[in-house]
DNA sequence: CTAGGATCCTGTCAGC
DNA sequence: TGCTGACAGGATCCTA
């Protein structure tokens, strides 16, 4: 499920291929497309959360919002080999990882085909949960989206959280960390690394956290989605990089996502799966406790060092 | 206003 | 082998 570092990641690649082309046409596979002006060259890509636009030089935008299964292949029309330096292949997937990366296109999760000068675009989704949308790009900030969105981790204080949190006091903090509008660009695998990392347990109520546990749940979600944009992407079943190849997060770095049962990192606990906001949660027990007091990651690690 | 569950959809996998 | 049901999750919608 593509979360912000995979965002980010197939922003950055497909910018490696977009930037100066311009877009031709553009075809609807399912539902209806509101065709956007062709003709524009690519200016740019940007990110909102876990929002992609790509701008053109003719005032228009082309916003995706990938959701869980939503991916975007660009493939060359004609594979270049430049006689300097590596071969430019030309394909870029990124998203949900599945044969289409490497299948004859459009398939059957194709959604839309957007034909650019030296090559083509596919959207494709699965579940077709995604979204894409032309619109004017001075709108794209006006999409309810975008205006309601947090701020990104990086560009969060422990006040600014502590004030989103209030606003959910009696709301469990695991599904308060999913809620966009608080902070942007966590999703499952993010918010329990985050709170693994900060050592606060999922069904902690966000009206009871501290400043120090606020704060260390800031540092967590850059901590994880740092270490995740590293290595291009979380790789579950749900993640390639651009390039198409596999991420390697999940594999190196994930404390908790997808380890139940497995020991923690830290203090060899078994982690635990419970549900929470109707999600797949996983946690340790010991490392984060139900009821505060001590924990944290920090302090074992310093408990240990200490030894 | 908030809290929390249901919902969209389809592929995968466990269990029988 | 083939079926059934549970599960996966981002954002939005609905109810209380």
């Amino acid at each position: 499920m593509p979360e912000l570092p995979e965002v980010e990641t197939i922003r950055r690649g497909l910018a490696g291929v977009l930037v100066g082309q311009k877009l031709l046409t553009c075809k609807g596979f399912t539902g209806s497309v509101r065709s956007g002006k062709m003709g524009g060259r690519v200016v740019g890509l940007r990110r909102f959360g876990k929002l992609l636009v790509i701008d053109f030089d003719n005032g228009e935008s082309l916003a995706f919002h990938l959701r869980m299964t939503g991916q975007l292949i660009y493939r060359a029309l004609t594979p270049s080999v430049s006689s300097s330096g590596p071969a430019l292949i030309g394909s870029v997937a990124g998203g949900h990882p599945n044969k289409s990366f490497v299948g004859e296109l459009p398939d059957k999760t194709t959604r839309a085909v957007f034909e650019f000068e030296k090559g083509v675009l596919f959207f494709n989704d699965q579940r077709k949960f995604g979204l894409f949308e032309f619109l004017p790009s001075l709108e794209v900030e006006k999409m309810p989206f975008v205006a309601k969105l947090g701020p990104e981790p990086w560009k969060m204080t422990v006040l600014e959280l502590k004030k989103r949190l209030l606003r959910h006091k009696k709301s469990k903090i695991k599904a308060v960390l999913l809620d966009q509008t608080v902070m942007a660009g966590l999703g499952n695998i993010y918010a329990d690394e985050t709170l693994f990392l900060a050592g606060v347990h999922p069904e902690r109520l966000a009206g009871d956290l501290n400043d120090d546990e606020i704060a260390k749940i800031i540092e967590g979600a850059k901590k994880s989605m740092e270490a995740s944009l590293k290595s291009g992407g979380s790789s579950l079943r749900n993640y390639l990089r651009v390039d198409g190849s596999y991420g390697d997060y999940l594999t190196l770095f994930a404390n908790v996502y997808g380890r139940a049962g497995e020991r923690c990192k830290v203090c060899g606990e078994k982690i635990a799966k419970i549900k929470v906001a109707v999600r797949g949660t996983h946690f340790c027990p010991r490392c984060q406790r139900a009821s505060k007091t001590v924990g944290g990651v920090a302090e074992v690690a310093n408990k240990r060092r200490r030894k």
